[in-house]
DNA sequence: GATGAATGAGGTTTCATTCAT
DNA sequence: AATGAATGAAACCTCATTCAT
């Protein structure tokens, strides 16, 4: 945890603080990424750093579990209130937009999340134990649309719940990186749904 | 690319070293490993180690290239020769097969194929600008399927290599990651493309 | 020496900064002993510490200063006004029983002066080039009493001085350190000076 | 412990790195001593101290260990071995000038054990929790004289012990330091013998 | 070719001191 | 006077790479 001065600091001088640092981890991964780079591109002194955060590894986690409050928040926000109203599909269409207006509003949290993500040890320090949140989360709605019949009862949901948590990762990467698409967003999500839908649901 | 002194040692001795090439890099990202590690490991002096690679980056581009030349071997074999006979969900299940079979009889490539794929600039310094060549393998099948009727014509061939691509990755990590799966390999490729075959073809 | 300011506090406070810095420099060595940390244990802001003294160094000189001081009136209040009514070895038994006193009252001193005996660039600085006032002092009395012939006529009294103020030494060291030790401090005292006045009185 | 590289240095080199080490500890507390002094003053680089010990603690250690050894081999050579023969005051005597002969060779090693003696957590992180091995020593040696009737029955061993292990300091101290001294070692320790004995001696 | 010691740039972190309020 | 954030010079230590044998 940052210590207090870094809460007491102006909101736009943490502002500066947390851009350098994305900054500096979306393009080094974590052991690489240099104190002094954040620090000169933050505009602060080197001894600043350390009297806003206990060391290098405290913003990290800082960020990282900023990034996942944000993400939840995302998605909750839009989403889970109204979960009750969906149908499977319809939750999944919520779930994926929110998730392209992350990635496209937050492009460089991208890479620092997927470094971490390959980081295993680095992941075990900041998360624990606890595997990835996200393929819990679509499994539990998976068996639970499959307990309503909306979907194919010959799916395993864990497996199903894997390849969905994996096309996000997709999705994000396609929609921010790669240069040669020119669909718009609803269109993408809709055209990824379509394949889903057509894949999972019961016939 | 590594000197001749490297391709005139006994086959024995280069195993060795890229063995221990691969312990160490698949535990560390690239910065973060050693290149004393490797050799100690590999049972050299680390002055031979640069008898034999130009430095650091030398050697792992050499292991990076290596590792893709034996993934695409490793689909070619088995499928390739035979891409003419087979309809496109044959030749996807076969690629997929490929794939896990090179996952699990290579499982420490894997960590280091997932780093490199988000460490930008690393993967720029190894295989320039050109983005995934999955991601364009996978989208040249779907484009002839496509032509001959097998893929739902309303179905991008860009979005759905995408998300096949992504699932390769879902799929690996599956497999060998998960401890939670008693699923025996084929089942799970089998329900994979059950998915996937409902959600492309042609209705 | 501290600035004025640091006199026109309030005596209380002035005590707590004090303790404070006894508390530290009881610990640590003068260069490991952190501003930062006497500040704190005060309860004042590290600013404030430099309105008060100097430097580091400044307030360490002070401390020391008073020590001896301190010392010094422990030892003439209760002996130095009655010197002419003692011989050698009643003046020596006061002298030691106010030194045992002292260590007794003030624990965390005796560490503190004990470092700085061994930092010779440290005591320089402090003392400058004069050596130790305490084997002057001893010096001094035995060879009044040389004089008085209380004392052996072999004996060189710079030679008894230094050793009894070495006794000095072990004697606080003996009272406060050792965990074995049973005898009170009275019994302590007599035996010491039991075996220094067998050793240098006239026979 | 020294790594092996560090044995395996030509002496010539041992001894300059040696040499230096002293000569930064005897002037500097351990935690104010540089490495890169000590590197500087043996003309190596930085590196290669690292190549030798595993940190400055590892020298420091191996350093105060060699101390110890060579005082105790110092005494040990002249004294024990002719124990049996000697009465307790010839044993101090040879005692006594072992010690003044370590200080006269080794005048540098003196400040670094004393500063040693007064840093409580390095003295333990060094020598665990045993106290003085000198204190012991004398103790043993007063307890068997006490047994054979040569010292004063009412004397108490370990206080006596306490007071010869301090003048042992004061003695060395005395030797090398004091600038104003001009007899010769032998009338020195003569003249302390002389105060000793008076002082213990059964009457 | 093989070895492993030697090198030194570079990274993280600490902390006395200054500064602005 | 009081505060506590800001500063930056060092210090320790690592490790890729070079060198001498």
């Amino acid at each position: 945890m940052p210590k207090d001065t870094f809460f007491n600091l102006p909101k736009e001088k943490q502002e500066r603080i947390i851009e350098a640092a994305i900054d500096e981890f979306s393009i080094h991964p974590f052991h690489q990424a240099r104190v002094t780079a954040i620090a000169e591109q933050a505009g602060i002194a080197v001894g600043s750093f350390y009297q806003y955060f206990e060391d290098k590894m405290d913003l990290f986690k800082y960020l990282m579990e900023s990034v996942v409050q944000k993400k939840i928040s995302y998605i909750n926000r839009d989403t889970m209130e109204n979960k009750g109203k969906y149908t499977f599909f319809q939750l999944l269409r919520e779930t994926f937009l929110s998730g392209i207006r992350f990635a496209k509003e937050n492009p460089r949290l991208l890479p620092i999340g997927l470094m971490l993500m390959n980081d295993k040890a680095l992941y075990r320090e900041i998360f624990g134990e606890h595997v990835d949140k996200g393929i819990d989360f679509f499994q539990q709605l998976l068996e639970e649309a499959k307990a309503q019949g909306e979907i194919d009862p010959a799916i395993d949901p864990r497996l199903a719940a894997h390849m969905i948590a994996g096309m996000t990762f997709s999705l994000s990467d396609f929609v921010y990186a790669d240069g040669k698409v020119d669909l718009d967003d609803m269109v993408i999500i809709d055209q990824m749904l379509y394949i889903v839908e057509n894949g999972l649901k019961k016939k």
